[in-house]
DNA sequence: CATTTCATATTGTGATCACATATTACTCTA
DNA sequence: TAGAGTAATATGTGATCACAATATGAAATG
């Protein structure tokens, strides 16, 4: 299997300015592997992103350090890096986590929402339809992300934040592949009614949608998987992990 | 606050033989953190730690990046690393996450469990009470956690454990601190009754006496930490977060 | 005695190099 | 032509150094 570091452009996203190398270069990847750009299985090098990035080896290292502790990264024993790959019962565990988690910091966040916060969510709503009409993949990504990130932030310093994160970085370059392969036509979003419980306060209704979101918005991508693993199902072993 | 690099003594927990420096700095600290050898609000150094641990600062350095994406560590922006306060919001976000992911997590291990495993938990039951009665508070802390971590680990590669772990290491250190203050005789532990749904296989007594055992053995503690806030309620801000 | 100023020491960050080991590509053989 | 053996290439790890920014503590000031 190839490197993909040809395909890792530098990408503008956060306004890092003032911020260490080692924060720009995770930001970088971090967005990379949170949108799906680079696929599940691809090798990563430290010398290779630092030539591409334009930085010593120092902060990359770092920064593989760090995204390996979300588990956005696997470091295997055999000196490689990697993105992890899907597995049926790992994306099973992942929704569980995520249903578990965002519910619980969805109905926590409640107590913290206001006004501007729902037209923040709105707005972010808006932009994931716009991102489904236009077949706009790292606009819907990114957008249902904030949408979720937005509530669950509502409260500050928030512990629930970093763990739902880790789990959006892990699904987030299986869940790019699934829906090159099938289209957004096929997934579902609960905003709408997420919204609408949000407005009127009712904790129970937006729990269940929340998890309605995730679930319809998923499950079809899961059972898609099948076929992913099916017709790529060689060259799966993981020498014994790594620190 | 002066540093605590004074405290932290070299111990062989984990038997790490070929691993590598980073591996073993992370598990040294990491237990140190778990166990609440290093006090909430502390500060560490790299230097301090290199000279302490016998390596240069490379290992030192990667280790703290990670144990910092797992939020045991918090890098401040003003060059100093340090063990993160408690507070009693943070608390009790801490809590309900740790029921949400443990509870699920205990409800998904239940189909892999055997006997073997059931074993291994009434083992470390066992040693829980034993900690408590010879005040041996390394013992009690470390076997409340490995009664839980077996039970998590029953299916293999889970997504779950690491979030969990996440979350003990972000307690421990106040738990320790608390227990040191009140004695574990206040604590009360269900291990029996999670024992007795699991040897019966009925999934929702177990959720209820994993939340039961999280709840009744931490509710206490957590409300004694408001007289810790309220005596030591000095120099809590913290200069805006770091990568 | 409390507060500010300023020089010194300390700290995290980034770069560069050496090294052991794993991977890769090539050559030789059956 | 396929496969095993071997040389060379690439990779992660750890150590060391330079540097800018920060903390620390003493001195000065009111």
């Amino acid at each position: 299997m190839s490197s993909v570091s040809e395909n890792i452009q530098p990408n503008e996203d956060a306004a890092n300015d003032g911020a260490t190398m080692q924060q720009r270069v995770y930001s970088e990847l971090r967005t990379d592997i949170l949108l799906g750009r680079i696929a599940p299985g691809a090798h990563l090098t430290i010398r290779g992103l630092a030539e591409r990035l334009g930085v010593s080896a120092m902060p990359i290292r770092e920064a593989l350090r760090r995204l390996a502790a979300e588990r956005a990264l696997e470091l295997l024993g055999n000196r490689r890096i990697r993105i992890p790959k899907m597995s049926p019962q790992r994306f099973d565990d992942l929704l569980a986590a995520r249903v578990a988690l965002e519910t619980e910091a969805a109905a926590r966040a409640l107590n913290y929402v206001d006004d501007a916060l729902i037209a923040r969510m709105e707005k972010y709503a808006a932009e994931v339809d716009e991102g489904v009409v236009t077949r706009d993949y790292d606009r819907w990504l990114a957008a249902n992300f904030a949408f979720h990130r937005t509530l669950y932030s509502a409260p500050p310093e928030s512990v629930f934040v970093p763990l739902i994160e880790s789990l959006w970085l892990q699904i987030g370059p299986f869940l790019r592949q699934a829906l090159l392969t099938i289209g957004p036509d096929y997934t579902i979003d609960r905003h709408a009614e997420a919204l609408d419980a949000i407005r009127s306060r009712n904790r129970m209704a937006l729990r269940i949608a929340i998890e309605a979101d995730l679930r319809d918005g998923i499950t079809h991508i899961g059972n898609e998987l099948m076929r992913f693993n099916a017709a790529a199902a060689t060259e799966d072993r993981k020498p014994s992990e790594r620190g």
